[in-house]
This record gives C-alpha cells, sequence and structure tokens, in this order.
DNA sequence: TATCATTTGTACGTATGTATG
DNA sequence: GCATACATACGTACAAATGAT
C-alpha cells in the first residue's frame, strides 16, 4: 500500500524532505485555525495515520514546531498548541530589564483607542494595499510599574485582521497583548523583529516619563508576525533609559 | 554485555537521560580541548561505540550541540567543532544593523593594548579573585565602516586565559575577535549576554564618533562565555545612534 | 490508595538516501 | 565507480508522566 494513500499532497521523493511538509501540513492547520491555541492536537500514531507517515516522521516534524514555540509538548497529556497568556511564558518577547537585572512586567494603561487610515510607512510594515487606505486600529498606552511610567507604546494593527478588537477588551485583560489577540480576534504572534534606537525623549513622552525633553531613551520597534510570515502589528515603545536596558542573551547550552 | 562496559561514567537509570549525558561528555571532551576548532569528531558510530550506547543517542547528544552553535555537522564529511571566523557568520554575535536594514561588518583598528589590575566591577563580572588585583588585558578600538568610525569599543579578558594575546595578534587579523581568541589562546565563547542602554554620548566619545557631546548613543555591554557558563571578555561598545541600530528577530520557524 | 489506559520521552536496530572526496 | 559519513525514515520496545477508574 503506498505510504501517502491517505493524502496527496506528501511527495515521495520531493526535494524536500517528508518530516519538513509534515511540518508544513501542521502549520497549515494551524493557520487555518484546525487546532486552536491551548487546543490538544490528535496523538502522535493518530496524525502519523492521517498523514500516511510513521511516527518517528511526526515526531521529527512536531519537534520543530516545538523548538519554534509553536507547539508545546507534554509527557502522559499530549501536544499543545501554545498559548500567549503570561503563566506560560514562552512568549514573553520583551526584552526591558530594570537595571539591576530583574525582567519587568509593566501593567499597561490604555490612553486611547481609535480606528484610523494607515499611512503610508505602516501600510509598507504591515503589507496592506497602500491604494486604499487601509483601515487599522491605532493604540495608545502607557507601561507602568508600580504606578510609575516608564514607558509609552503605541500600536497599529489592520482592522481587517482584527475583527472585535475593543478597548474594553484591551483594558479589561491584564494579560499580555498577545493573548488578547488570541481570544478576541484569532490572530497567533509566532515570530517577531525588533528594532532597538537610542533617541532624545521629545516634550510629550518626556512629559509622560517624568524625565527631561532631550534625555536619552530608547525606542523599540517591533513588527511581529503570524503563520507564513504574515506582518500583524507594528509597535513602537519609547522607554526611560535611566533605570532600564534591553538584553538579550545568545547561543550556549 | 552491560552497554557501557567502555565508559563507567554513564548511568543507565540516572535522573537523567542518556542523551543529555552523552552531550554534557562531548562538552567535556570539548572543554579540555580533546577536540579543537575546525577539528572533525569521530564518526557517530566511533562515537557511539566509545560511549556504549547505540547511534540515534549519539544523534540526539550531537544534535542538542549543534542547536547551540557549538557543533557543526556536514552530510558526507563529519562533525566539526564550530568555528568563529567570518565565513560560518554563525557566530557572529553582532546585532548592530545600519538604519536601511543592512547588517554591519565594520572594520576594527586598535588604539591601545595594555595590562592591568582589574577594579572590582569588572572582577566580579569575570568572576575573578576579587583579593589579589587579578591582572588583566585592556583593549581599545575603534570600529570603523568604510574608514568612518562608527564606535568605540573597550574588552577586558582575563590575562591568565588569554595568555599569547598580544597587539600584534589583534592587529594583524581581519577575522572577528572570537576567532582571534580561539586561534591564539584556545578559548572558546560560546554564549553572550548583552545589555543595551541609550546614553548621550560624552565627549571624548563623540569625538571619536564625529558626534557632538549629549547625543544619544546606544551602549552594548556584553559579557562573553565559554563552556560551562565560565565569563571570559567584558566588551562595552558606544555606537553613533543616528545611523545605527540594534536588531534582533526571535521566534518563528 | 492502587491500578490501568493513554500519551509522550527515550533508546535501539535497521535500511536507504544523499553529499563528499 | 566507490567508500565514508551524515540525513531521513521505519519499526519496535520500554520508561515515565498523566488522568481516570
Amino acid at each position: 500500500m503506498p505510504r501517502n494513500a491517505l493524502n496527496s499532497k506528501l511527495e515521495m521523493h520531493a526535494s524536500e524532505p517528508l518530516y519538513k511538509q509534515i511540518e508544513k501540513q501542521i502549520l497549515d492547520c494551524l493557520a487555518q485555525g484546525e487546532w486552536k491555541p491551548g487546543e490538544r492536537l490528535p496523538n502522535e500514531s493518530q496524525l502519523a495515520k492521517r498523514f500516511g507517515v510513521a511516527i518517528f516522521t511526526v515526531r521529527a516534524g512536531i519537534s520543530e514546531l516545538v523548538a519554534a514555540n509553536i507547539l508545546i509538548r507534554r509527557q502522559g497529556k499530549g501536544t499543545f498548541v501554545a498559548r500567549h497568556d503570561r503563566q506560560r511564558q514562552r512568549y514573553q518577547f520583551t526584552h526591558i530589564f530594570r537595571n539591576d537585572g530583574v525582567k519587568i512586567s509593566p501593567e499597561r494603561q490604555l490612553v486611547s483607542f481609535s480606528r484610523i487610515s494607515a499611512d503610508r510607512s505602516i501600510a509598507e510594515m504591515l503589507h496592506l494595499p497602500q491604494n486604499e487606505k487601509p483601515s487599522v486600529f491605532r493604540v495608545e498606552c502607557i507601561l507602568k510599574l508600580e504606578s510609575r511610567p516608564i514607558a509609552t507604546m503605541d500600536i497599529t494593527v489592520p482592522a481587517r485582521l482584527f475583527a472585535g478588537l475593543t478597548a474594553r477588551a484591551i483594558r479589561e485583560s491584564a494579560e499580555n497583548l498577545y493573548a488578547v489577540y488570541q481570544e478576541v480576534c484569532g490572530v497567533n504572534v509566532i515570530r517577531i523583529e525588533e528594532r532597538v534606537y537610542a533617541v532624545k525623549a521629545g516634550a510629550r513622552v518626556a512629559n509622560t516619563l517624568g524625565i527631561h525633553a532631550g534625555d536619552p531613551a530608547l525606542r523599540v520597534d517591533r513588527i511581529a508576525y503570524t503563520y507564513n510570515d504574515v506582518p500583524v502589528e507594528f509597535r513602537s515603545r519609547v522607554h526611560q533609559a535611566f533605570d532600564y536596558h534591553y538584553q538579550i542573551s545568545e547561543g550556549g547550552v
């Protein structure tokens, strides 16, 4: 019996190895919402049967998605779609630390929520059609730690993908915004690109952060992507730079 | 025949899985210099025989080290100890980009090289004994792009570990400094931690970089580690922040 | 408390594909 | 063409965690 009797998409001697094809198929299922965040996937032998391959091959494909924090395996329980809530801190993309080395989890205070037309640079970053003035949600926040403002955060998301996003939904959740995107809009952020600039604080930001205009500040611009490298969010944060810094670790076992 | 007849260190029913033990053993061999950067390891079946386990188990251990960029596998050739030279860009830890999005590879101009006593904060960062005024090498450089200075870089390394490091060795190599550390001193950097600060450029740095004192600048402090999380280098760079930024990507397939 | 079915984790053996020299 | 070495793939067995019985 041909191994892939049940699934015509698989190519046995394709340029790509089977397990990579399985990985892509699972990604497709995720992108199409067949398995939603927090849900359990069919077990490995079921998936193997469904895709017409050996368990080994399914495991290899899943392993890559686990390494990418898209799936989570739990022995004795199953394989799950990763969630963005604060408990499982896998999706805490933030790299801002207090200067004493402690990672911070600031609170979010919503300042404004509006629906506007994207300007050209935003439309370009979010891959929106540039001719028809695409509609976006604009979210302005202040990040606070112990009720002291430490950063401003301006967010832009395409309205088409974020149907159902409201000021109320943002205000009422204490979670990571990406958890809100998952819950409310079904949007899964799986990758970010971040650029960090040293800037002079402008008058408005300086006033908000309780520093002087012209003081150095860290501007952190981020584009967040969902499956298939589709950009879904642009956010720009400006951090008070006297007590906080940006920190990463790279390499190692 | 007991599987681990040839190696008494392995524990069959230890808390740690076999492949993790193999990984540690390989790391030990690397730390002790049995296999040097660029060299080929024994092939998988030889390693399996040596450690008294199946090939599968050796592969699992090696895979973790490959993921950490410590080993490199090349089909048909073998498994090699990763090198830090510029060709294989795996060990380009730098995250500085030009504002148009192009990653930069600046040239290094040596300004001074000296042997001094570490002050307390350096001794602490590099885990040096604090009572006996440990000796360190101090390296001051300017990073240039198309012969225009874009950053200053001050480096401190413990003299004990970096025997053989000279101004000449640094000046004569066009490679990454970490390649020099490997070649000249046998020190392998496998992990870094980096902190990014927004600061005002001081007079001296501003003068070097061709900007004004007080202009915003990116200070990037890094501690580099070798095997077993031993810190081996502290470096502090100050980057001109008008044309350059710090950039990372995280997550994704 | 103890047992049992389910599910992933680890480990082994084997076969074949593919890149390299 | 050939030997070597890693890459992929399959089948199997048992361990360990989990949750329900």
